[in-house]
DNA sequence: GCAAAAATGTTTACAGTGATAACATGAATG
DNA sequence: CATTCATGTTATCACTGTAAACATTTTTGC
């Protein structure tokens, strides 16, 4: 039926009627209206206008509004996971892997702060994303873990990536949220704070 | 008609057509609409109806919504902070204390997630509440600075305190938004991770 | 091949929203 | 007590999400 993925690529060229690739055009659309991040919100009927399509079309992709909300979630988190990654593997793993896959997403959130808020806000039981069994969790955990001493128990280790995470997340909202100026170098600063 | 709550209190006898009280009992009864949290985002109207107020009446009191929403805010930083203080001092200071106002920073998001997440969400730069120029956030920073050596710089105090505020912040954020499991048992874990 | 079915697009319509303007009523002030 | 001002109300508007009915392609079964 359709196969829009990841990157979001489009060509296909336009004909008449039936559009060809709607659902990915939309959403393609949708991550561009969410950088003018002029209204925090976002409008199908907005979305739809500057694809050039009737407002209604785009319930023939989504069963409403939340659903292509949670599309351009889906597409957002695998940005930032590709981020993460990219930040683990150059800079040679270890703590400094995991202070760097930490900046990686601060970056991205100050990067895309619309999207990223909404992809804190979106309830993550559906789709898994964000959540502590999504992909880029485990994989933290998993990194958190291989710095601890091995007579540290498994509780400590999942209370210790908690943190980690907490601490990440936590001065990305609240520096998104306006609440702490843009200083990059303070941001470092608190996500290489030791512990223990 | 309504005397609910706390901070705001309300007396003052219906008669006719002048309430008398709207703005107080607006906000008052916007709050309970926030805890009835069924639709994320408020709705004037839905507020004035409960009210038994015209919708328009709102604008006599508030240029717009946001505004409205800005004095929601507004008394549950004060909540907020109320909480916050009596944990401090019912605790005994110290860094007991320190983890105790964050333990009731994550207890009143969790008492109060709708509340939270739009005093979260709510532009700070306008009312000063929730910023590092926050009285709550003045009073962390020294709280933070008491229990650092004396040799500590100025500069390692203050982004130990935003630290400290990000990781209570972030573990509040995680939870409320279902991305972590509500286990209060987890959460003081985190908290009360050892820095340095 | 081609008719029937399924997919995908459009126009129309509706209720709910934030907001403005014009009007009504009551309270405060001279 | 008359005027003024604060505070309430009733239209009205543009916009939103969404449903329903209709149109046009594409796919599929024979």
């Amino acid at each position: 039926m359709n196969e829009n993925s990841n990157s979001v690529n489009i060509d296909q060229k336009q004909r008449g009627y039936h559009h060809g690739n709607l659902r990915a055009v939309l959403v393609s659309e949708g991550l561009n209206a969410l950088q003018e991040k002029d209204a925090d919100d976002i409008s199908l009927r907005a979305v739809a206008r500057r694809t050039g399509v009737s407002a209604t079309s785009v319930y023939r992709h989504f069963p409403d509004k939340q659903a292509f909300v949670e599309a351009l979630c889906a597409e957002g988190s695998r940005m930032l996971a590709a981020a993460q990654r990219e930040a683990m593997l150059s800079s040679g793993g270890g703590q400094n892997g995991l202070d760097a896959t930490g900046l990686a997403y601060v970056n991205f959130a100050l990067a895309n702060p619309t999207l990223f808020r909404l992809m804190s806000r979106a309830a993550p039981s559906e789709t898994g994303l964000g959540g502590a069994k999504d992909p880029a969790m485990q994989e933290l955990m998993s990194n958190v873990a291989t710095l601890l001493p091995k007579d540290v128990s498994e509780e400590r280790r999942r209370i210790r990536a908690l943190h980690a995470w907490s601490v990440v997340h936590g001065i990305t909202m609240l520096v998104l949220e306006g609440r702490l100026p843009r200083d990059i170098e303070t941001i470092k600063g608190v996500i290489q704070t030791p512990v223990d």
